[in-house]
DNA sequence: TCAAATAGTTTGAACTTCAAATTATATTTT
DNA sequence: AAAATATAATTTGAAGTTCAAACTATTTGA
């Protein structure tokens, strides 16, 4: 197996940081458009949020994706205007605002999915990763790792 | 080993892509505003596709960045205004522009390569990651994979 | 009760990006 | 060589994302 020096390892996962994951993100987004969506990938990860957020709040849903409750207060409307999600107040608490996917959300959200299912796929096929077990343990750790 | 499903490893790497890429580049930003460097991410992305690309005109530092001559325009006239960047004629095709990194620039991305370093060595040492061989050779065909 | 804390919204500004129009230079065609 | 075309970059106007700070509404705690 090819040894990999720190220098190089850094210069990999830049490579990654800059690069690809733009790239990526540029063909996500072109699938979008590709398939008549008219939304951006900040607002698909938005809907994304709110989907794996266990009570989608403003606060809960912000701090999961990393922005200002400001920011998504303006992100929200939009998504609002263009009929993909609905909010409310919260009976309980009515400080808080409680925002659920409407059903052309989730049609996006399927379709986003499917699409990011086919390219994983065709990664594991055309990449022939055939430690692919151990790169999804590695990448997991690395994804524990920057939660924490 | 644990045995991840394809499902798994989709949800993995969505992670990856909407959260920690995310994280990461906020982390270096914060570093870059601890440091008291006043440049963006985006800022310091030009500084690096400048110091990686063969000829460094316009064109080519677009091309690598992914994104059109015109939004590279405006960002080099700031970046040049702020010091970091040279910009002059090709003599031998005045339709060119090529453009150079100052001193200023060079600290810049010096600093910024050893926060990267210091963040790849403290990840390697709190994941325990043991394969971290297999895991760069696995992210270097995934980097491979994308830049086709 | 009333002060402090919490949850969201609004506003104004900065930044990033794009598409389209424009300028300048080089190359190709006639 | 002149005209047409192609290439390289800049400018302009608009849209999208984000933040910080000011503000409103509601709840909690002393």
């Amino acid at each position: 197996m090819k040894k990999y020096s720190r220098e190089e390892a850094r210069k990999i996962i830049n490579e990654l940081l800059v690069e690809i994951f733009n790239r990526i993100l540029a063909i996500e987004g072109q699938n979008l458009k590709d398939k008549g969506i008219k939304l951006s990938m900040s607002e698909v990860h938005v809907l994304e949020a709110i989907e794996l957020t266990e009570e989608p709040t403003m606060s809960n849903i912000a701090k999961r994706l990393g922005i200002t409750i400001g920011s998504l207060t303006t992100a929200i409307n939009t998504l609002y205007q263009k009929g993909y999600v609905l909010r409310e107040r919260d009976p309980e608490d009515r400080r808080k605002v409680v925002v659920g996917l409407l059903p052309k959300a989730e049609d996006v959200l399927k379709e986003h999915d499917s699409f990011h299912e086919e390219m994983i796929d065709s990664i594991f096929e055309e990449m022939e990763l055939e430690k692919d077990e151990l790169l999804i343990e590695s990448l997991d750790k690395l994804s524990s790792y920057f939660k924490k």
